[in-house]
DNA sequence: CAGCACGTGCTAGTTTTTTAGCACGGCGGC
DNA sequence: GCCGCCGTGCTAAAAAACTAGCACGTGCTG
């Protein structure tokens, strides 16, 4: 029985150091052990990690592949695929399940980081919505 | 001890079944054990959702209020500052920190779920942030 | 008042997560 | 070849999460 096979690819049923492991990978794309280890808070010990890496992999959330020596881990389910469930999550949770609150909140809570020409492209991504949903 | 006192009141220190029932309660603003219950996904028994209410509380995550009998819990933390939070956090994990990408997401994802009202104001928040960066 | 329905607190137990430690195996330098 | 440095796999045990069950307490109803 040394085969995976869970049923859920879902943030929602993970545990929370694994949890934040899964973030890391998502962050960073693909990690080897020693950066998952870096970059978690309250760091534990490096077996700890790897144990952990092992048990995610069985449940079949993360792949690794072997390269000049080390592991190097990515998640299975596609990046894409993982942040449109994360951010429908978001939505209903501190939402009410309206996207249209959620940019609002983006746009002021980061007013700063927007410059003019990003602004721009929004602008442009709202206008093209409207034209088709017209 | 059965004084509270942690360090973190965060999102990102809760075990599974913790960050459920913080979700519900984000979702719902308040509830009791029961209401809880119910909308927990694949759902333990009463006492252990009530245990964990109990524990939640002691952490600092939670309040109750007695209610025509009942404890009605809320959290602590406005949803405001935790939904803070929680975008940040998306932020970071799915879309490089970047808000634009993410609004983007958001319009594409739901598009059918706009309407035209919906995208005028939109519209409309976009060019204020213009105004206001120039 | 006795019985029931519903709510709570608590404690004890099981299960899962999380951790440290030890035992290789490969590789480069001396 | 032998040694030290990384890297891995594994196992066993500590810690945390999760659960069930029992003991009240309260209010209502017959």
């Amino acid at each position: 029985m040394p085969r995976a096979a869970h049923v859920a690819p879902d943030h929602l049923h993970l545990a929370r150091r694994e949890r934040q492991i899964m973030d890391i990978l998502y962050r960073e794309g693909r990690a080897t052990a020693g950066e998952v280890l870096e970059r978690l808070p309250e760091p534990p010990g490096y077996s700890a990690v790897r144990a952990m890496l092992r048990v995610l992999e069985n449940k079949g959330h993360l792949t690794h592949v072997l390269e000049s020596g080390r592991y190097v881990y990515s998640p299975t389910v596609p990046r894409e695929r993982a942040r449109r469930s994360a951010l429908q999550n978001l939505l209903q949770t501190f939402f009410d399940g309206s996207p249209e609150k959620a940019v609002a909140a983006l746009l002021s809570e980061s007013k700063s980081r927007l410059g003019q020409d990003e602004l721009a492209r929004l602008s442009h991504l709202i206008a093209e919505a409207r034209k088709e949903g017209r």
